[in-house]
DNA sequence: CATAAAAATGTGCTCGAACACATATTTTTT
DNA sequence: AAAAAATATGTGTTCGAGCACATTTTTATG
């Protein structure tokens, strides 16, 4: 009933060699429209889907799929997303895909650079990259274009027309999911909304995080909610946050819109006694202790590792079976408290 | 640098034939000791790995799951399991494998038990059930076994030396968390745990939710809540949450243990004009509505879709590509509110 | 030491798609 | 109508693992 046909098969329904089936399938040209049409026939009747397996055996090329990532040394942040390539290279490593990882320092435009023409010299298949840096991703998606290497990008948004694929999240829509969760616990009062450590890197991400999180507020017209919004840096976060609260004793929700809501919750417990709600994002190690302290309430979790897993998978799935590789790659927004946090740790 | 080698590279380095690496490699014997430690040494330098794509070209074995199911029609819960599944199909039709869904009735043990029987006349080489009724699942898991038909089960957790397999959720896990998030929306009041429907089905199911929802409230030691239980039928719901609701004026919050929260929310809103906390499970069309509108603050997401698809997969995985078959999956709990539930619904 | 038996090793075919190349058929040209 | 050119069609090989079977080498036995 659901018989796997081959081309020998259709060859020998249609009365000819299995050779000029294979020009017809392919469109090679060369065949005489009678044989065409006995082939065509045939091809109506039966449901023929090639045998992926057969064709990747014959195929001895060797794809090869590089992977710009913000070395984990200078953020854990990355740790996961280097877990989820390697789940693609095991995965791969047997259909003839080589998948390989080049780090940058986040910190460094000169660094992204750099390893991106290393990464050039090698000619790979396609590349899947963190568009940190704005400006010089765009200079570098070009180079790549011309070289005819496929462009995938994961976590950061840039619009051009070379990048084949994007995954992530919908920032607005995880800042209004935050919003929603502050809104369900505090019934009114001052919330500051805190961007931690801002560069030009990861400004965009927090402003759309924050304003997904004022839209929802103003939406609602909720009145008896203050936002604020308050840009620390790692070295000043406590003496800022101590005359920030001095001088807004009625804080009483934070929105931390980067992965680093322990430092937050760290400098709180230090200057305060007073229970303020923490929202923030990722479940890296440092935030879930905090979480489980009671300290942080929720975190949203972005999901690195998927993301990264999925950038590189459909680029394989591409060149290995055909498989479309979707324009955008949207993640769920998962909400995560102290009760269901051990099942998104992996 | 990583190079695949294949059987004749091995061979080559080896001095022997490819005969004499194949029989090392799948321990057949008849190989002397000289050869032996000559093919050792080289497998130990290099990093042999199979070419799978090849190994499953010359098996032309065709592998035959199949899946029993309850049928949509009487449970639209069951809807979005016929996708996972279909997923599974299209993924792994190009590898001779054949899925096939089987639908009984869930209300019928009867039902269950024919469609068994016509399973077990097909023979396939694997089975994924839904053990809905536990002491006939029992049975015939005994049957499976003896004819050495390898069974996965999902949603419903059933103990047997002979099931291979389970993927689910924890549900005393999240009736917890459904708990945490009454807890953070009601600062007391008094709170029904709903059940609806409960048959000897999923009373088990419903349980073990009311347990962890409980033990949530017990451990805090939350004396300003009041718990109630109460079982509905779908015939009587709107008179005894009247009834109910006349008795216990205060009542604040509903957990419903069921995929059937849109009937409370339903029922609640011909009733009275009460702002009712509702947490219930589900994304199914009827759920997710009451969702939008507000009257249901919180769905739990049993991502029954994947639940099915993994149950099929890991089974394909495994006769393809021998990978093992974890003993238990257990699925993350996704908290879903009106701001994140699109990214769900698939 | 010859011969049989046992053990070890090597050879060759298969799976299905893809494609190069050889052969057959038709069309064009002189 | 024969030769040349163009087009159509068929054949055979490759990919790597797996396994049946053929061949060689070693060991046992009279």
């Amino acid at each position: 009933m659901d018989k796997k046909y081959t081309i020998k098969d259709i060859a020998q329904m249609a009365g000819v060699s299995k050779g000029t089936v294979d020009r017809v399938l392919h469109n090679r040209g060369k065949v005489s429209p009678a044989a065409l049409e006995k082939i065509n026939e045939v091809l109506n009747v039966i449901d023929y889907e090639p045998n992926l397996i057969a064709r990747n055996l014959k195929s001895t090329k060797v794809y090869r799929i590089c992977v710009l990532l913000p070395d984990p040394v200078f953020d854990p942040y990355w740790l996961p997303c280097v877990n989820g390539i390697q789940d693609a290279i095991k995965e791969f490593k047997a259909y003839n895909v080589n998948i390989e990882i080049h780090y940058f320092n986040p910190e460094s435009t000169k660094s992204f650079l750099k390893t991106n023409e290393a990464i050039v010299a090698q000619s790979p298949d396609a590349v899947l990259l963190t568009p940190l840096f704005h400006k010089e991703t765009l200079e570098i998606i070009k180079q790549y274009d011309e070289l005819g290497i496929m462009v995938n990008t994961f976590n950061n948004q840039v619009e051009s027309s070379s990048i084949k694929s994007f995954v992530g999240q919908d920032l607005y829509k995880s800042g209004r999911v935050a919003a929603s969760l502050m809104n369900l616990i505090l019934p009114k009062g001052q919330i500051a909304i805190i961007h931690i450590d801002e560069s030009l890197k990861n400004a965009v991400h927090m402003q759309e995080k924050e304003r997904g999180f004022r839209s929802y507020f103003d939406e609602k017209n909720l009145s008896d909610f203050s936002l604020t919004t308050l840009k620390l840096k790692y070295s000043n976060i406590e003496t800022k946050l101590t005359s920030f609260l001095n001088e807004n004793p009625d804080l009483s929700g934070v929105f931390i819109t980067t992965s680093k809501a322990y430092q937050i919750a760290s400098s709180l417990s230090n200057i305060t006694d007073k229970k303020i709600v923490l929202i923030g994002y990722d479940l890296i190690d440092k935030n879930v202790s905090y979480l489980n302290q009671g300290l942080v309430h929720f975190l949203i979790h972005q999901n690195q590792k998927r993301q990264a897993y999925l950038g590189v998978s459909t680029l394989a799935d591409h060149f290995l079976f055909r498989k479309d590789i979707p324009e955008t790659i949207l993640l769920p927004i998962d909400i995560i408290n102290v009760e269901n946090a051990s099942f998104y740790i992996s």
